[in-house]
DNA sequence: ACTTAATCTGAAATCGATTTCAGATTAAGT
DNA sequence: ACTTAATCTGAAATCGATTTCAGATTAAGT
């Protein structure tokens, strides 16, 4: 069914039925009517396909995530989502399982014309990445990191971390181990190092190199990490640079004979859902990722409609104090 | 940029250049060198929307999600993604937020043409998901649920409760309580419940109601019901119908100085994430979502090119027995 | 050398909508 | 009653690709 059987059903023109859907221009009464009737009858609904050509406008947007099975991006897509719903828009979601090149070939692909615009949640920002992104004609909105010349949203990974090393230091803690993740991934695994490193530097304590170790994102990693640091010496309280490596750190402290905090504080970022119902409650750092989704659609938005938005926003974060995290006796 | 533009800087006709980017039909060497350069020194893509109103196929296919922040929907997409990517497809996801007019509208919107195929994961499917979903031209794949007259992937989550069941029985306890959830849901609500009835029953045991709590899908759920049934009887297990609820009577449980597994026993369902790093490891089981997203996408993929595939498929499950149960010394 | 098949090419039609434009009718204003 | 503005309508052009078709050229086969 085709808007031209449609008006040859409802004996009009093409034109007439198009604006009795679009509700535009003139269309007398009698005519409305009749072809409302038709499109009752037969159930027509336009071919978006080719409206989308037309209208130069598909109402999709696209979101390009490393991941999607990982709170963080699920969190950042549920905002996203909220915010295109309102705009009456789909989502496109290319996951891209964190490999640079299917980043690359979705942003190709979405690029022409397929979406109104892009979010792009990069894990790192290449060479290759500028250029690509500089020959698309859609908006992007970047997410997760800054990226010059594109709007973009990030969180306050360096702030959020030294919150949570200050937390710890006012514990009394001076021997403060840190678990960490390549330098790759700027937020995560450079900012907040270097947060942990200034917070000790501030605090006039000594670096201990022994006392950081660097890992993956899984929760295996945590263990092993923590294996490693405590083959050297026993911290008094360690950082771990997510929720996941905090608990995998605990469970490698537990299979040591120590306990939480009571030896050894730990302490997480995230506030993946069950950080509040692990045992003991982990203290971490909640970033407001559903927030971020929602900021970056609707800057993607107003970017679509006015061209322009600004440059930088940061999203916040809130300690969360719970419970693996204890006072240091002197 | 568009094929036009490309067609007279190459000095052909677009048609040639259209051949030359699918590679078919005749071309002589030296034409397609010629377009070859030219598109390589602008950069050229060809717009996807025209592409997809000609060949009549969009190469995405979309997916209905209750909801994407969920550990069940992202591996159901993780998996959906796999297979898609092997077909050189993107996914459109749809978040309804658990709302039925909301799924009912995106069945509408992807309809006409705008997705190859589509794959439903509905909690609940009722009339007017039959009446919509008849009036639509694509394939369309079922998971979670059996859905008369549609290619259904569904979990056997009758006997995996049956499995967790008879684990419990089987190390002696008999008075079992069930924290279960609303039969709207018929796959986690009803299917579930009935394997807790009928091995009771198996077992020539009696149902006892004062044991029976129904909540929703939340943690604070989980604690909730299990303070009802404790403020009846002590059991000596309980089967959660999800780990989230399992996790909730935990922390119930503890709250009464009781422990777990050695004053009662806790089972969950799902295995997500966490479960194997809670304390104690929670005995749960494991429904394989990430092959049923690949299923999915592999019959509606068949479903797309052959327009015929099995009517019912049910994905495996395993047991993974860790510490959050007991032997009951009789 | 001549027939037949294979190769090559671009004009025109097409996918299914929307919009412009010009012509026709009706309503409003004096 | 006549001018002007508002309302109404459909034919044709358009969005940007692909494909069919027919005609032209080249290669292969005898």
């Amino acid at each position: 069914m085709k808007i031209k059987d449609i008006a040859k059903l409802a004996g009009v023109s093409p034109a007439t039925v198009s604006r009795v859907m679009n509700n535009s221009g003139y269309v007398i009464d009698e005519k409305r009517k009749a072809v409302e009737k038709v499109i009752a009858e037969v159930g027509y609904t336009p071919n978006e396909i080719a409206k989308s050509l037309k209208n130069r406008k598909t109402n999709i947007i696209g979101v390009i995530v490393p991941k999607i099975s990982t709170e963080t991006a699920s969190r950042v897509v549920d905002g996203i989502t909220e915010v295109a719903k309102a705009h009456d828009c789909q989502i496109l979601i290319a996951n891209t399982d964190l490999q640079i090149e299917e980043e690359i070939k979705s942003l190709k692909f979405l690029s022409n014309r397929l979406v109104d615009g892009i979010i792009m949640m990069a894990t790192e920002v290449t060479e290759q990445h500028y250029k690509v992104a500089k020959g698309i004609s859609v908006p992007i909105v970047m997410v997760g990191q800054q990226v010059d010349g594109y709007p973009s949203i990030i969180h306050d990974d360096y702030h959020a971390a030294k919150a949570m090393m200050k937390h710890i230091l006012a514990k009394g803690h001076q021997e403060i181990g840190f678990i960490g993740v390549s330098p790759h991934d700027i937020a995560v695994g450079i900012k907040r190092k270097q947060a942990y490193l200034d917070a000790l530097s501030e605090a006039k304590l000594e670096v201990d190199d022994q006392l950081i170790a660097i890992g993956n994102f899984s929760i295996e990693s945590g263990y092993e990490q923590m294996e490693k640091i405590l083959a050297h010496k026993q911290p008094t309280a360690v950082m771990a640079v997510t929720d996941q490596l905090a608990i995998g750190a605990i469970h490698c402290i537990r299979d040591h004979r120590l306990t939480v905090p009571e030896d050894i504080s730990i302490t997480g970022m995230g506030d993946g859902k069950l950080s509040k119902y692990f045992i003991p409650p982990l203290t971490t750092v909640r970033l407001h990722h559903k927030t971020t989704g929602i900021m970056a659609a609707k800057n993607l938005f107003t970017l679509i409609e006015n061209g322009y938005v600004k440059n930088e926003m940061v999203v916040d974060f809130s300690l969360r104090i719970r419970e693996s995290v204890d006072e240091k006796e002197k």
